[in-house]
DNA sequence: AATGACTCGTTGTACTATACAACTTGAACG
DNA sequence: CGTTCAAGTTGTATAGTACAACGAGTCATT
C-alpha cells in the first residue's frame, strides 16, 4: 500500500476524485430535469453547440457528444418539432442538413443559461476569485485529457 | 457586466465550471457503461453505498441519491436479481428490509473498484500531487455546498 | 383496543435518453 | 454506370427515471 513513499495520498486523492465526479454526474441529471422541465438537459447542450457553432450538421454533433446518430437525428427532431432549431439543406451536397438555431431557440437558450448561470453563481458564492479560477482550470485539465474534443 | 472590479473574470471562472461539469455530465454515464456493461453505474453506486454503510434501507438510498423510492426499489431488485444483495427483514420494524452486499456482491464491486481506480490512475498520471489533493477538495465543497449528505 | 396519520416499499404507467441494426438517399470514384 | 462510402431516418430494445396508487406495518391519541 505504501510502497512509494507519499503514494498512499495519492491514491486517497484518485478515491475522492472518482468518487465525487461519480456523485456529481449522478445527480446532475436530475437537478437539471427540475430546473428546467421545458428544455431537458440533452437538448439543451446539443442547441447550445449548434448555436455556438452557427450551424453544424448532426453528425458533428454525434461525434463530438460521442452519441448514436439515431440519438441526434431523434433530438434534432424533438429541438426541431420545438421550432427552436431549423434544419437547412446543404445545397452542395444533399445528404447534409445544416442546423441552426431560431429566435426562439436562441432566446430559449439564453434564458436557461442565465438560470444555469445564476444557479452555479450563488451555489459557489462563497468561494474567492482564485479557488474558482483554480477549479475551471482543473475541470478544464481533466476533461481535456481524456476526449478528443472537449469544446 | 463590470460592476464589480474583478467579476468579470469571476463570471468567466463560473461560466468554464458550468460548462465543464455539464461535459462531463453528458459522458459520464457512456464511459462507464462501456467500461463495465455487467454493472451499470447506477447499481454500482448503489452497491457502493450498500457495502460502505454495511447494511442499509432502501429510502436510505433514495433520499441520499435524490432518487425516487420507486427507482430505488427497482434497482435493489436488478442487484437483487443479480445475486449482488441479499435483504433482510428488520426484525423491530418489519417494513424495513436491511440490504446487504452477498459475497459475490463484495467481490464484482471490488473489482469494478478496482478497474475504474485505474482508469482514472492513468488518466491522471501527469498529475502532481499537490493538484490532485486540490482538485479533490474543491469537488468535495462543490458538492458538499448543494447536498445536504455527500457521503 | 380502534382509528387515523404516517412510513416503507412495490407496482402500474409513462417518458427520456440511449444504442444497434436495417434501410434510403445522395456523393464520389473507379 | 456500378460499387462503395457518408448522412440521416426509422424500428426495436433497454436503462433509468418519475409520479401516482396502493398494501402493509408502526405509532400516537383517543
Amino acid at each position: 500500500m505504501t510502497e512509494t513513499p507519499g503514494g498512499g495520498e495519492r491514491e486517497e486523492a484518485l478515491e475522492v476524485i472518482q468518487r465525487e465526479l461519480t456523485a456529481f454526474a449522478r445527480r446532475a441529471r436530475a437537478a437539471a430535469a427540475r430546473m428546467h422541465p421545458e428544455l431537458p438537459l440533452v437538448s439543451y447542450t446539443l442547441l447550445a453547440h449548434i448555436d455556438d457553432r452557427h450551424g453544424c450538421r448532426a453528425t458533428d454533433l454525434a461525434s463530438h457528444y460521442m452519441l448514436d446518430k439515431s440519438t441526434v437525428s431523434r433530438q434534432v427532431a424533438t429541438l426541431e418539432k420545438l421550432g427552436l432549431i431549423e434544419r437547412h439543406p446543404d445545397p452542395a451536397d444533399h445528404r447534409i442538413q445544416v442546423l441552426h438555431p431560431t429566435e426562439a431557440g436562441t432566446r430559449a437558450l439564453a434564458s436557461t443559461q442565465e438560470s444555469r448561470r445564476a444557479a452555479y453563481r450563488e451555489r459557489l458564492a462563497d468561494w474567492t476569485g482564485q479557488d474558482l479560477a483554480r477549479f475551471a482550470d482543473y475541470l478544464l485539465r481533466y476533461n481535456g485529457s481524456g476526449a478528443s474534443d472537449s469544446r
